[in-house]
DNA sequence: TCTGGGGTCCTAGGACCC
DNA sequence: TCTGGGGTCCTAGGACCC
């Protein structure tokens, strides 16, 4: 259970990208607008309000955006504004309490039952931050203040738009039971669509459902899961870091039968791509696992583990390119694929362990081919050279032909989230609310 | 004209070890 | 000689989130 006492708040930009747009061009205020996307093809990123009343969705394909709303206007992103806005906002967090956790460019929760005697209530706290952020940075931001993280990230989806929700404690279940049990945290359309199976459709309703019935239909963790939200059992504390798990890419490409040249080409742009950030960060992973996306959106992929950790652009780039194929076969060669994609997991800290660099290990793949040492020299090359000349001035194959309406490779970097992952050593237990 | 790209976590079966 | 239970790792797929 949560600490007694303790005030979280979910703040969450409204609309980020397109208020940033509107922000930006006086002209698009007050009208239904897409970032990204157009008319013919591409995908909308995001959504005015305006445009949200007609039903016009992010991930939606431009072409069915336009036709729910024929005044949409599409506009191309501002990516550097995106991230210089975004960070802008949480600088504004970071004055209420040091303990703010980041979970995506426009969105964060924020501990702040340290500042309750400094600051005021959670409900002054919180009108602060929307004041200070519509007055210094231009733009809507929603607050939830609760006991806890699910409570308070439910409160400000019910605050949007640019509205803010106190749960007093105390409350809690006559806020919740009400609620639509599409809003618990990882309730999506497939889960909704099970319990609605069962008549379930609020919290309420959830809570007061047997727990072996919503294990049976939704397996042990999930279920457990969702009914201690459900219950507002939620002891999950704010960490202001953590440690990534995988890193990977993936592109869609226009639709064809597999021709080796193209999919070893878009391979290794991936996988250079994968492993330029592994090494940016130090990190190199064991598992190297490549996707395969089949017309009518089947997807399969294909993993291997190696013995050693491997962050070496050409040696992900020919794991890839078997696991690719093991899959394409297996498919037959004649259907058409769409996406290819390359990550790698298994991640480990190659600083702490750098001495072992200096041996090549083993290839474990091609026993005649570039011993590791010296593909770990041309990559060390490629990133001296970026580093100093800008990230397209070298690379390993010629630039691949971008697809019309592909998304920009500033899009891409927004999405990675380094910028949200443990750099030092440090725990991420380590800054604990109350603590000295 | 027919849904992007970055992730996390869970499940389930099989291999393997003790 | 036959049998068992538990733990860990690997692989593939899927739901979900931003």
């Amino acid at each position: 259970m949560p600490a007694e006492g303790a005030v979280i708040l979910h703040a969450d930009l409204d609309a980020f990208y397109a208020s940033v747009e509107q922000l930006l061009d006086p002209a698009l205020r007050g009208r239904p607008i897409a970032v990204g996307g157009g008319p013919h093809g591409g995908v909308v990123l995001a959504a005015s309000y305006e445009a949200k009343q007609h039903g016009v969705q992010g991930g939606m394909p431009g072409w069915r955006a336009a036709r729910l709303c024929p005044d949409l206007t599409f506009v191309r992103g501002s990516f550097g504004e995106y991230q210089r806005l975004g960070d802008a906002a949480m600088a504004v967090l970071t004055d209420m309490s040091p303990l703010v956790e980041r979970i995506s460019i426009d969105e964060a929760f924020v501990d702040v039952s340290g500042s309750v005697h400094l600051l005021g209530p959670p409900a002054t706290i919180a009108a602060r931050i929307r004041r200070r952020v519509r007055e210094e940075v231009g733009l809507p931001i929603s607050v939830g203040a609760a006991r806890t993280k699910h409570l308070a990230k439910i409160a400000s989806q019910v605050a949007k738009p640019d509205g803010l929700v106190v749960v007093e404690p105390g409350t809690e279940h006559r806020f919740l039971d009400p609620l639509p049990v599409g809003l618990v945290w990882g309730v999506g359309p497939v889960t909704e669509e099970r319990l609605a199976g069962l008549g379930v459709r609020t919290i309420g309703e959830l809570a007061r459902t047997p727990s072996s019935t919503v294990e049976r239909l939704l397996g042990h963790a999930v279920g457990g899961k969702l009914l201690a939200m459900a219950h507002d059992d939620d002891a999950r504390r704010v960490t202001t870091s953590r440690r990534a798990r995988s890193v990977g890419a993936q592109s869609a490409v226009r639709r064809q039968r597999p021709d080796a040249a193209e999919v070893r080409g878009v391979l290794s742009h991936l996988a250079d791509r994968v492993c330029r950030r592994l090494r940016g960060q130090g990190l190199a992973g064991r598992t190297v696992t490549a996707r395969v996306r089949f017309t009518g959106r089947r997807s399969v992929t294909r993993s291997r583990t190696l013995r050693e950790p491997v962050a070496t652009t050409l040696t992900v780039t020919e794991i890839a390119e078997q696991l690719a194929w093991s899959a394409i076969t297996e498919a037959g060669a004649s259907h058409e694929i769409t996406l290819l994609g390359v990550s790698v997991s298994g991640l480990t800290d190659q600083r702490s362990i750098q001495l072992e660099l200096e041996l090549p290990p083993p290839d474990p793949w091609r026993p005649g081919s570039a011993p590791g040492a010296a593909r770990r020299a041309v990559d060390g090359s490629v990133d001296a050279i970026r580093g100093r000349f800008g990230a397209t001035s070298v690379g390993y194959l010629p630039v691949l032909v971008h697809r019309k309406g592909a998304v920009p490779d500033a899009f891409r970097e927004l999405a990675e989230h380094d910028d949200l992952v443990e750099r030092g050593a440090a725990s991420p237990d380590e800054l604990v609310p109350g603590s000295p």
